[in-house]
DNA sequence: CTTGACCTTGACGCAGCGTCAACCCTCCAT
DNA sequence: ATGGAGGGTTGACGCTGCGTCAAGGTCAAG
């Protein structure tokens, strides 16, 4: 006969576990000798092995309860299903392994493959880091938004930086986040910005991005938070006739065709 | 800005984990809205998704804590150690699994392989499978109270069934289990121990195991628990002279080594 | 007879959220 | 303007699987 802390040790596990497993009914409570002192048989051996087998595979007591006190053939399913759970654990596991190795190696976890390699892209034309880690923030806040917008919306950045004006107007925007505060520069890229959108305007395209209100006006909201340069810009390309952002407007010149006018960037 | 469905849907964890992570000041409570919704910006993206990727690997919230507020190197020498923790854990699992297959499979989890073979041995000189379910029992109880000393008191027990006169007696021992109540087989088993007591005896091994005493009242005890016959017979030997079980002392006949005296087996 | 190592029950504590409850905000269609 | 859907807010209790006191009673040994 044994006492509670031979049967413990024994089978590998704590006494506070066995008064544990008492109490809930999983493990059925012994006979008591003359003091009072729990007394345990072979089979209370047997089943706190095969309880303890069962919990260090992550089996919580309800389900090994209901396992234990199956028929064979449910006991052995029941085992089958467990194992493959502990396959998928283990795969679980690796598979953290591996994004724990990236964020070691200060990878950006929060940001798509695609959003990275724009990015990349944009560093190989020379925009400077100050203005990378802007864009980077504000992808992140796009792609938190529309998770699956972020492709599309990173293939038309692509298909602009073909544009070598464009190359040119984020070489500006990166040098005028450089050095705040500088008023030519900003009119330099108004300049640019212009001519952009007069050649689209004759193309017909202006205007004919592909997104949502939503996402319109989100795109403009970072912008405007991202950055206070950003405002001021706006401000100037507004004098000359041109409204929004994300999706652009001419205002002035009459005949033009008209979109929505929510384009107001919100607060 | 984000709010919090979307910040919590981004990273991949639940609205109510962010919360939690306000209120131990995991991540810092961001400013509200006026209408007093919390309104994320990129960082926390980052530090969420940072706090899941530890999570994920198990690693408790305080111990995240301490790690993204850590100096570079530290953060990297920690995620060092959470990746050894981790393959720690899945050698864990996999060992688990095997385990979990030997359980599925039926086999004796609560006894050590020499147990294990030693009753293989009984078996193949055909003692009944009730006789040796009696003998794994006690085997358990044995192998939980002094874990250490089992595999030598299995050796000796080899020993012994070297002997023919044992052979024939576990043979006998089986047929008696069987026949509860048959005097004749008791009487015939006495015959036996008596002839293998006396040659002990000769031999000058007469109470020579090697066992202290509290095994010695052990294994009696488990022995009278396990067969009611078992007292019936310790009685006709005690008429002939012999008393104990495990360790045998020749009680009438003067002029022998006497060993310890407290053989009395524990009620 | 004391000491130290057991045993007993009972109760609270812990992580990491899940899950109401009860209420407020915003937007959209009616 | 109204009502309902679908967000958000705080607060509090629930869950698992025990660890960890607390406040004793018991047993074997010196």
């Amino acid at each position: 006969m044994l006492t509670i802390s031979q049967l413990a040790t024994y089978a590998g596990v704590t006494v506070r576990a066995v008064r544990h497993y008492h109490k809930i009914a999983l493990l059925p409570e012994p006979a008591r000798d003359r003091s009072g002192y729990r007394s345990y048989d072979s089979a209370a051996v047997v089943r706190l092995i095969r309880i303890r087998t069962l919990t260090d595979a992550g089996v919580p007591l309800a389900r090994v309860q209901k396992l234990l006190d199956a028929a064979p053939q449910e006991f052995e399913d029941g085992v089958h299903d467990i194992d493959k759970e502990l396959r998928a654990e283990i795969r679980r596991l690796e598979a953290s392994r591996r994004r724990l190795a990236r964020l070691a190696a200060g990878e950006q976890l929060a940001l798509p493959q695609s959003v990275i390699d724009y990015l990349d892209r944009l560093r190989r034309h020379g925009v400077s880091e100050r203005y990378l880690e802007m864009e980077r923030d504000a992808w992140i806040m796009i792609a938190a938004q529309v998770p699956d917008l972020i492709d599309t919306v990173i293939a038309a950045k692509h298909e602009q930086l073909e544009d070598p004006d464009a190359q040119k107007l984020y070489s500006l925007v990166s040098e005028a986040v450089d050095n705040q505060g500088d008023e030519a520069l900003l009119v330099e890229i108004a300049d640019i910005l212009e001519r952009l959108y007069i050649r689209a305007a004759e193309a017909g395209q202006l205007g004919d991005e592909p997104f949502d209100d939503q996402l319109v006006k989100l795109l403009d909201a970072v912008m405007l938070e991202s950055a206070p340069e950003a405002a001021r810009l706006l401000a100037i390309m507004e004098k000359r006739g041109w409204k929004g952002w994300t999706r652009i407007e001419q205002v002035p010149p009459p005949g033009q065709r008209q979109f929505g006018s929510r384009t107001a960037p919100a607060g």
